[in-house]
DNA sequence: TCCGTATATTCGCTAATATGCATATTCGGA
DNA sequence: TCCGAATATGCATATTAGCGAATATACGGA
């Protein structure tokens, strides 16, 4: 896949990243990824107000990442596709590999610190 | 994969989701996915003030997402880890379908209205 | 040790975003 | 048509994050 222009990177941004970069409306996705669910649901099994699930809700479904269907007094939202959980599992992933590398880069700086200092090493801090 | 605990959640923003919620940051992740640069490099690519390089350098580098070297006189960063390049690749894609779909939906909007008010849907707004 | 280049950081400001609370809107049923 | 449940929104505020300009720091070489 080509290098991104200025204005793709701008589109990513705005649609995607952005609608990820908050707790919450990963939370509810992931509950989403359960099957379809009305708001008063993911209310109680997110345990959070009721006006900011329905804002987070807003922003999901501005950026296309949930469809709302209403259902009679509800309204049902569900995802619009799922490989947002696949990406979210993505970065579970490699955080995990990050998370790894710091213990063992800790583990080693202990060791390093331990035997003493010697030649310093040539890593910006 | 199972769905995550909150403090899973908190993480995943923490440390992935808010790093790439920037189109610089995401511009200089493209720019090292050709091969590791310095800070210059990368300033002359982007055509953004160094400081500016910089401090979202020094995001990346607190989430993991690149690392910095020291040579000489520049310092030289590289990606940690090619996978956000796939996870970014992944939502160009997911955003491409989107922009399609909306294409559509548009047209089919028009047809719509084209073809004067039928009986209303049951959508919300 | 002094200088110039490369890179990082601080400060003050501004913009964007999330939240709580209250209220409005929509819908089904009596 | 009125009521209550479900959902959305308006307003004020707090928090966060980015930016420009200036400055500090690190490094190699004279």
């Amino acid at each position: 896949m080509r290098k991104p222009t200025p204005e793709e990177i701008e589109l990513l941004n705005r649609h995607c990243c952005s609608a990820l970069n908050d707790r919450t409306r990963i939370a509810i996705l992931y509950e989403l990824g359960e099957g379809p669910k009305n708001v008063t649901c993911l209310v109680d099994a997110l345990g959070i107000p009721q006006a900011t699930v329905s804002r987070h809700l807003t922003v999901l479904r501005e950026r296309s990442f949930v469809v709302a269907t209403r259902d009679g007094n509800r309204v049902v939202y569900e995802l619009e596709d799922d490989r947002v959980l696949e990406i979210l599992n993505s970065m579970r992933r490699i955080l995990a590999t990050k998370l790894r590398h710091q213990e063992e880069t800790a583990g080693r700086i202990r060791s390093a610190q331990r035997a003493t200092k010697r030649k310093r090493g040539t890593r910006p801090r």
